[in-house]
DNA sequence: AAATAATGATTTATATATAGATCATTTAGT
DNA sequence: ACTAAATGATCTATATATAAATCATTATTT
């Protein structure tokens, strides 16, 4: 049972989220695309997509990157086969780090 | 009102979230830090935490790039000031872009 | 080895994001 | 100029994401 659900985004959470918006309207707008065509590419309604473009913190992940990828906005370098790569390479360190020591140590509430 | 918000993902965007989760843990536990820990400081559930480590796409994409930065992943080539430049071009170009003149002129607030 | 902490997974109640509709305003095209 | 299309904004109903609680399992520390 969420109390209330209303959070608190650190400055670059939202600069971050508003520029990939403006990157999306960007690149939609490149493309003569207008926001019903991409909504509808895209599977969600006119709506999530505006709020999308404006760097709504609340909309869905998935959302909000499927419509990216859909405009040609991508995170991670662009191709497939490098994101697969790093995706792997991930994999393998996630799997290994725990190995290695982990001894004590205190949480360590480092910069910022 | 919703009909069925069972979406469609593409397989980018499904990797792209997946390793944004991904590298969220690593991070974590590079920093010995639990889950419960980075939950906190962003002001959301362990589950959430989970579900992000894990790359749920359906998650708030606020929540999500929240705790990328407290981990210190970070979209965008990290530091504030290269966003910030980067989120000023990216205004200017929109304002530019619709066809050199608009013409009720709009406040334009870049107050960041 | 025992104790403690962290993680994974599941369930429930509720707060809320979303689709869809509608209307106003702005932009594009003729 | 007029017309049509696109965008912006707001409202409602509902599907669902979330917080919180709980239990099982796996680490970690002593």
């Amino acid at each position: 049972m969420p109390k209330s659900t209303a959070r608190t985004y650190s400055t670059y959470t939202r600069q971050a989220t508003a520029l990939l918006g403006g990157l999306v309207r960007e690149a939609r707008q490149r493309r003569k695309l207008t926001v019903q065509e991409v909504a509808d590419r895209a599977g969600i309604s006119r709506g999530l997509m505006q709020r999308i473009e404006k760097g709504d913190l609340k909309c869905e992940i998935g959302a909000f990157f499927e419509v990216a990828t859909i405009v040609g906005v991508t995170l991670f370098e662009a191709d497939d086969t490098s994101l697969k790569q790093h995706l792997n390479r991930n994999r393998e360190t996630l799997s290994l780090l725990p190995k290695s020591v982990r001894k004590s140590g205190r949480p360590v509430k480092d910069d910022f």
